[in-house]
DNA sequence: GTCATCCTTTAACAAATGTTAATGGATACG
DNA sequence: CGTATCCATTAACATTTGTTAAAGGATGAC
C-alpha cells in the first residue's frame, strides 16, 4: 500500500472520530505501517513490549485476558474502521496487559506511539482526535460496566446483538459468552429462548 | 487554605501517581480552588457542564448513574488522596455523563481542565502525570470488568473488601450492592455467609 | 422517652445461571 | 467414504441470585 492509498484509507476512519486537517492526516499517514494477520493470530501479547497505536482497516479483532484458572475472558471487540484502545491505556511502561487477537483476516495500520504522541502535542486537531478516542474508549467501558451491573444475561445479549449483530455468526460462542459474563451453555439457552 | 498549604497537600497525592518537579507542582497548585461538600451532596451532575479536574484531599465519593427504572448504579469509588477520572473521560463536549456524590464530608481540589491541559502540553512531567492517571483509570476499569465478568458475587465481595475494606461500615449497602452488581438482599446474605 | 424513619437482616419462594455429561451437526482430513 | 475434531445444543440437577414481604435495630426529631 503506498502513501496515497494509506491516506485514503485512514481519512474516513479518523474523521469519523474527530476530523483533522489534510496536513495532519499526512503526518499521521507518514507514521503508518500496514500489518496483515490471519484469523486466530495474536498480534499483541500480554506481558510483552508494545509501543504502537492501531487502526483497523479490515476485519475484526478482540482483546482478552486469561483468568488464573486458564479460561479466556473477552474484554472488547474492535470492528472494521475503528481505532484500538490508545497505547497508554493498555500498557504500563510499554508492557501490554492485554492480549489482542485477529478473529478474521485482519489488516491494520500501526503507528509508533511515541511519534504519535509528539504529533498530539504539536497539533491541536490530532490531540483532539486522540482525546476523542480516549473518551469513546471510556464511554464504551462505562456502558459495558452498566450493562454487566444492571442487566440480566438476556438483556445483555439483546444489547450485544444491537451493537455487534454480525459477530454472532462469525465468532466462537465461547468468546461471546465470556464477553457477556455468562457460560456458553447459558448463551445457547438464551439464543433458543430468543428465537421462540 | 493558602498557596503553601495547597502545595503541601497536593504534593504526596501527585507524587503517588507520577512525580513532578517543584516548579510543576507550583503551576498546578496555582490552578487549584478548594471545594468542600457535605455528606450526600452531589457535586457533579449528569447532563450539566463540567470543565474541572479534581483531587480528593479528604473524604470519600462515588460516581453513579440512574437506570431508566430509577435505581442508582454505583460505577466507582474515589478515596482520600486519589485523583478523580480525567475530565475528558467523564464528559462529552464538557457535559458530564456521570453523577458524583460526596459519601462523607469531602474536601477536594478543583482545577480548570483547559488550563490543566495546557500545562500537560507544555510540561513533560505533568503530561506524564496526566497519562498515568488515565492509565490507572483504565486499569481499574479493566480490573472491575474482569471481576464482574468472571467472579461470582461472593468473590467480588471479597475483592471489594480487600480494596475498600473500611467503606463497608461507612456507606449504604444499597450503594455497595449496586457496585457489586447484586441486590442489597444478596449482599446481606453474603455478609452473613462470610462471617460463619 | 417515644415515635417515626431509614437501613439491614431474615424468610419463603421463584427465577436465572452454573455444572457435568451426553448428543448432534458441521467441517477438515486421510 | 469414513472418521476425528470442534462447537453448539440439550438435559438433569445443583447452586446462586432475585422478589416480595415482614421483622429487627439504629438514629434523629420532638
Amino acid at each position: 500500500m503506498n502513501f496515497e492509498q494509506i491516506k485514503e484509507r485512514t481519512r474516513p476512519l479518523v474523521n469519523k472520530v474527530s476530523p483533522v486537517s489534510e496536513g495532519s492526516l499526512g503526518l499521521m499517514s507518514d507514521l503508518i505501517v500496514v500489518e496483515v494477520y490471519e484469523k486466530g493470530d495474536i498480534f499483541i501479547d500480554r506481558g510483552k513490549k508494545n509501543n504502537k497505536e492501531y487502526f483497523v482497516y479490515e476485519g475484526v479483532c478482540r482483546s482478552f485476558l486469561l483468568r488464573p484458572e486458564g479460561e479466556e475472558v473477552t474484554i472488547s471487540y474492535f470492528l472494521e474502521g475503528s481505532v484500538l484502545s490508545p497505547n497508554k491505556t493498555r500498557t504500563a511502561n510499554q508492557i501490554s496487559h492485554l492480549n489482542f487477537q485477529a478473529l478474521t483476516k485482519l489488516t491494520i495500520a500501526s503507528l509508533n506511539a511515541d511519534k504519535f504522541e509528539q504529533l498530539m502535542i504539536n497539533h491541536m486537531d490530532i490531540r483532539q482526535f486522540g482525546n476523542m478516542v480516549l473518551q469513546n474508549e471510556l464511554l464504551a467501558k462505562v456502558e459495558k460496566e452498566i450493562a454487566l451491573a444492571s442487566l440480566n444475561a438476556k438483556e445483555r445479549l439483546i444489547l450485544f446483538r444491537e451493537k455487534y449483530h454480525f459477530l454472532e455468526n462469525l465468532i466462537s460462542h465461547v468468546d461471546i459468552a465470556s464477553y457477556l459474563g455468562i457460560t456458553n451453555i447459558s448463551l445457547s439457552r438464551l439464543r433458543k429462548e430468543l428465537i421462540e
